[in-house]
DNA sequence: CAAGCACCTGGAGTCCGGTCCAGGTCAAGG
DNA sequence: CCTTGACCTGGACCGGACTCCAGGTGCTTG
């Protein structure tokens, strides 16, 4: 007993917009979606999860060429398991650097930010901008 | 005896390209540059120290319209303080809210990569992409 | 003096990641 | 029977942030 899944429901469970799987399965992100009678996508459950991946994926800044190689990786089977995990771990890194920028910019941001208050209080002028 | 710095060695410093510069001074988030004979720009340190605040703004994911918001007020001088330093503590949150979305995401990934490590030193198959 | 180089301008083009639209189909409900 | 709502297609369009280009100017160096 296959459940499968309107595009409306796979919309609010996804979080993508209609749009934007449909954009994703032309682009080869997404395998082609199953289609009920009358040419409606019915996704299966799997679909919903590779679309968990590709959401991680996306939310950490993977740019949609990489994402494009790791779907085909994975189409390709069991083979390539090593090549995918080379690709998260790579990626992983890339998150870790970009986190690490951004707290580093964050704290110069911060020291702005007090920099500031101290402008605040007394409503003597200053020169900095 | 004021020292200028050619678009080249702004170029170096503030690594942001020329065509860059030229653009941020376009749009209103340079003021517009000083020139000297023949119509060459020649950069203050008050310049480069801006672009400094520029691209800590930009790399901590500040969009363009809110970068141009914060340099207006900046022009207009010190009674937008307060303003300013809201429109940095509010980014500052943002900030705070991305990188703690990206931890979250990451962790889903490093979830990921130690399953693949998992399915890697026996050359067993799997189900599962 | 000629060549090279750094720079100038206005405007067009690029890339990314979607988003929107017109026009059509189908199933179910009033 | 007719409408409504969810969905379909191919293709055009968008916003953001640059980046590139053609054609021109002007110091400076061999």
């Amino acid at each position: 007993m296959k459940d499968f899944l309107s595009p409306g429901q796979v919309v609010e469970r996804s979080g993508f917009s209609l749009d934007t799987l449909r954009y994703y399965e032309r682009i080869g992100l997404l395998d082609r979606i199953e289609r009920g009678p009358g040419g409606r996508r019915r996704y299966a459950d799997e679909d919903l999860e590779w679309l968990g991946v590709l959401r991680c994926l996306r939310d950490t800044g993977m740019p949609i060429a990489q994402m494009r190689r790791y779907a085909e990786l994975a189409r390709a089977g069991d083979s390539t398991i090593a090549e995918r995990m080379a690709l998260l771990v790579e990626h992983d890194e890339q998150v870790e650097r970009t986190v690490a920028d951004l707290r580093s910019q964050q704290s110069h941001l911060k020291e702005k930010i007090s920099w500031y208050r101290t402008q605040l209080p007394g409503p003597q002028a200053a020169s900095e901008r």
